[in-house]
DNA sequence: TGTACATCAGTGAACGCGCGTTCACTGATGTAC
DNA sequence: TGTACATCAGTGAACGCGCGTTCACTGATGTAC
């Protein structure tokens, strides 16, 4: 839906073609994973032969970095979303989960284990660093802990990630532990590690989110 | 290595010749992932035909989990000789990003993206509660935080995953965090998301390592 | 409004490939007397 | 020590499959005069 003008009739059926393949390639990876990916497969799924779907995306590859690409830019929306209602780190971590259990492998496309030589596409990376803008302001917005972390130190150093923003050390350590801690806590959850160990994974998450304000 | 007590000639040659056919299974998924291993790819390399192969395994599935079952296992020594050497969390912190830097496929092979449908052997969820086990141990041994913790109220009410251990709540939330922490951090340092942020790695690492003493 | 032309979605056949797996077999290695 | 037999590693052919991708094509849809 995203950057799809559709003036046209043809167009517009364009668009809505894509997004159909598109629906299918991520049913697949619900089912079978990304890797499982198959472009006859899609074709067959939507009653159409298999060369046809080379009319809307030049191959496999393009196809899978479209899926990845509109992983981030939903991650993105939802982050902006949540912010717009108010500026707090803890709402921020219940959006990130609500949307990684809305479609784990969604998640673990974008956060799982990386296929050995991809490269990640520019546009990607533009789209990472609007997210952790995001995280960042928030992060800046909350009152810094009484005593500094021990990160402070070397990230007040090495700031370069965190673009032209203007937090200080505490946000920028802050930014790090939110993403890492509670990535850490989720892609356990959702890969299944926590099954049959008896706890509740929002108790834990949510343990998380508050270590990130309480030091 | 493990389990293998080769009496005679022939059980030697076939244990070493199954060796052979791992080696080469983790110089597939260090280059292309776990989902490339190929066991006709796997023969070529070892200069013998395909069906060769299925004297030593019964199909790719039992290759494949043979090699989470070696990687588990490998995990859990690790663990148990750091721990041998005295009994401190640091001290396990560090073993295991030691022993994921020096394979990280191999780290995702345990702890990465589950492929959907797949059912771990009961062998290895065994070898998972020894490596909790060692975790404990040393939660155990450090001198409990000033003020507990919100999810320790949680935990002591769900307790079974840490079997007969007699941790108190605060080692066992200690345990969980030193997992989900540190997981979180290398997960995403491996998976190359901070590659070009500027930062060491390193450096975080040893931050969160020292967040499960300190509060 | 009607006709001529251009655009483009989709087809079906084909290519070459590599996969996992089975099967009947050969030949070497080990075992028993 | 030598012979008869059993065990078992490895071969080569074959099966059926699905994959990504190309190509020349048909037929419907849109555009221009």
């Amino acid at each position: 839906m995203a950057g799809s003008e559709a003036r046209t009739p043809r167009e517009r059926y364009r668009a809505q073609v894509r997004e159909e393949i598109k629906k299918h390639a991520w049913e697949q990876i619900a089912t079978a994973g990304a890797s499982a990916i198959s472009l006859n497969a899609i074709a067959k799924q939507i009653g159409v032969s298999g060369p046809a779907l080379y009319r809307y995306f030049a191959g496999r590859d393009e196809l899978i970095t479209e899926l990845i690409r509109d992983a981030y830019r939903s991650l993105a929306d939802t982050f902006r979303t949540r912010a717009a209602a108010g500026t707090d780190l803890a709402g921020l971590a219940y959006a990130l989960r609500q949307w990684a259990l809305d479609d784990p492998q969604r998640y673990f496309l974008v956060f799982g284990t990386p296929v050995p030589g991809y490269r990640a596409p520019e546009d990607t990376t533009r789209i990472a660093s609007e997210i952790m803008a995001v995280i960042l302001d928030a992060c800046a917005a909350e009152q810094p802990p009484a005593t500094p972390l021990p990160l402070d130190t070397h990230l007040a150093g090495h700031r370069s990630w965190a673009g032209e923003h203007q937090a200080p050390p505490s946000a920028l350590s802050r930014a790090l532990t939110f993403w890492t801690r509670l990535h850490g806590a989720l892609s356990l959850e959702l890969a299944g590690h926590f099954t049959g160990m008896g706890f509740d994974a929002a108790e834990l998450y949510a343990a998380e989110t508050g270590s990130l304000s309480n030091g």
